[in-house]
RNA sequence: GGGCCGUUAACUCAGUUGGUAGAGUAUCUGCCUUUUAAGCAGAGAGUCGUUGGUUCGAGUCCAACACGGCCCA
């Protein structure tokens, strides 16, 4: 029989010859009475009918690693609970049988059936009395000492790394229990869990490029959404006083460490309250979810120690620019000045193609590049201009602010509340003038009339909150780019693989 | 969109001034019944991202392109 070349040749040809000797390479029919966690538990909880191998279990998993001698030979394998240690010898499971072991891969998920013991070294093993194969593996697994490293194999191919990599596995079970302990926050408050459309006539709620779409039988374009706030905020009206949607927006912008074409953002409306009354429950739910998710309210973040106990720092947009960015009070009035230092400061602005925005948008650019990097620790910084704040309500004592907040923690903005515009002529004005300056960045701010319907037929005093769950999540797991919290970021298609 | 870096065996990586492609792990063969990055002996495994160019000769130099990473916009 010629050599086979290559170990993926060698492995085909293996299973081909399994296949041969009649072999079923993938039953289903067997059963696991103990997960590796049921074992080491009972081990731990000093189970002696189990720890003086009385007790015969059942576990299954994914062989790991194998350490094979002549007529025995160690695996550790693993489930969904944990991995462990087990000891297949010639003289318990029969020849035939090790025979056939032998030509078992790592990768291979087997089922094993024996009693427990203690190895000379201390660890505990299952010793098989006898074992299945229960699903081949027809690929070779990456190495098991450096792993998989390649960041673009990681990202396409998932499944591999959640394999080889525990930490990322640990990552998306943080993410997981982080929504999870956010639902239950609201759900305690007495907020329904509610479902909006993604797919939108108009995409609105918020200042970004949708991706368009098309329905067949309906004959009309939709939009997939950039925010769901206008559709909750309908339903405040309807008379879903507090209401919250976990869920995916998408924006058709540039992909970064921070930025991915469909992200998960947590926003909720409640009745009745004022941006003030979220920014203490956000505080509320911070705390509650950094404990749950890591143990403590102080975490690590890329070599910070950032610290959401205690109360958090609060500041207006102008106090920020002045006592942060070094911004002389007078420019915040002065637009052409302003200009001057922005550009001064090498803040992202163009003279020529920027020459009719608004002061107000300029103030947020200076700010973005100025203050935002500084904001280590949590801080809600308050008093954002109208103009840069469609859908917010004015501040009873200065009309051109409004009631409104953003979270920053770690340089990143996290989160953005206020109280919501309620008055339907006010929001219809702002909206005519979005419509107004829309230019070829922005082409698809549209009008959305029943929106201004809605509020027409009256909305209660509301403040609503929008909260970016992946950074959150890169937050909470000290994760550098937004494609380690995202199981699997958008990539271009390869060439090949 | 711009800059820098990367792409070599299944995986992780070396590769000198341009001169027949290397290691470890994994795989295969033999030995091995308490190993745990097991050990010992031997073997096989490559379209060096793609396409062009320079050259007697290119993994190496040049150009374009593809994909990815980081930074900037």
């Amino acid at each position: 029989m010629p050599q086979a070349k290559d170990v993926i040749t060698r492995r085909r040809e293996k299973i081909e010859a399994l296949k041969a000797e009649g072999v079923e390479l993938f039953p289903n029919d067997f059963k696991i009475s103990h997960t590796v966690a049921d074992i080491k538990s009972a081990i731990e909880a000093g189970d002696e009918q189990i720890t003086d191998g009385r007790v015969v279990v059942s576990s299954a998993g994914r062989i790991m690693a194998l350490n094979r001698f002549g007529k025995s030979a160690f695996i550790r394998f693993r489930d969904r609970s944990g991995q462990m240690q087990a000891y297949i010898r010639q003289d318990r499971v029969g020849e035939d049988a090790y025979a056939f072991f032998k030509k078992l891969d790592i990768g291979d998920f087997i089922g094993i059936t024996g009693t427990v013991f203690a190895t000379k070294t201390g660890e505990w093993t299952l010793l098989a009395d006898e074992f299945r194969l229960l699903a081949k593996s027809h690929l070779p697994l990456p190495e098991k000492f450096h792993g998989l490293k390649d960041p673009e194999k990681r990202y396409r191919q998932r499944y591999l790394d959640l394999i080889m990599n525990p930490e990322v596995r640990d990552v998306f079970t943080r993410r997981s229990l982080l929504i999870r302990e956010i639902r239950d926050f609201l759900l305690a408050r007495d907020y329904l869990e509610v479902e909006t459309p993604m797919m939108q006539p108009i995409a609105g709620g918020a200042d970004a490029r949708p991706f368009k779409t098309h329905h067949n039988a309906l004959e009309m374009d939709l939009y997939l959404r950039i925010a769901p706030e206008l559709y909750l905020k309908r339903l405040v009206a309807g008379g879903f006083e507090r209401v919250f949607e976990i869920n995916r927006s998408f924006r058709n912008e540039g992909v970064s460490t921070r930025h991915n074409p469909e992200f998960t953002m947590l926003e909720f409306y409640q009745a009745y309250a004022t941006y003030k009354e979220l920014m203490d429950l956000t505080e509320q739910m911070f705390k509650q979810v950094a404990e749950a998710v890591t143990g403590s309210t102080t975490v690590s973040y890329q070599g910070k120690e950032i610290d959401f106990g205690g109360r958090w720092r609060r500041m207006t947009l102008f106090e920020a620019l002045e006592s942060i960015g070094g911004l002389a009070p007078d420019l915040l009035k002065d637009r052409a000045g302003l200009m001057d230092f922005a550009v001064s400061r090498g803040v992202s602005v163009d003279r020529t193609k920027d020459a009719d925005i608004g002061i107000g948008k300029l103030i947020t650019k200076v700010f973005d590049h100025l203050v935002e990097p500084e904001l280590v620790q949590p801080t809600f910084i308050t008093g954002y201009p109208v103009e840069v704040s469609p859908l917010s309500r004015r501040s009873s004592s200065d009309p051109e602010i409004t009631e409104r907040f953003e979270l920053f923690v770690a340089g990143k903005e996290i989160a953005n509340g206020f109280s919501e515009l309620n008055d339907p002529v006010d929001q219809k004005a702002r909206f005519a003038r979005q419509v107004e300056s829309r230019d070829t960045e922005n082409d698809e701010v549209q009008m959305d009339e029943d929106y201004i319907t809605a509020l027409e037929y009256g909305m209660p005093p509301t403040a609503g909150e929008g909260v970016g769950i992946d950074r959150l999540v890169m937050l909470l797991t000290d994760s550098a780019s937004i494609r380690d919290v995202i199981l699997f970021p958008h990539l271009k298609p390869a060439e090949k693989i």
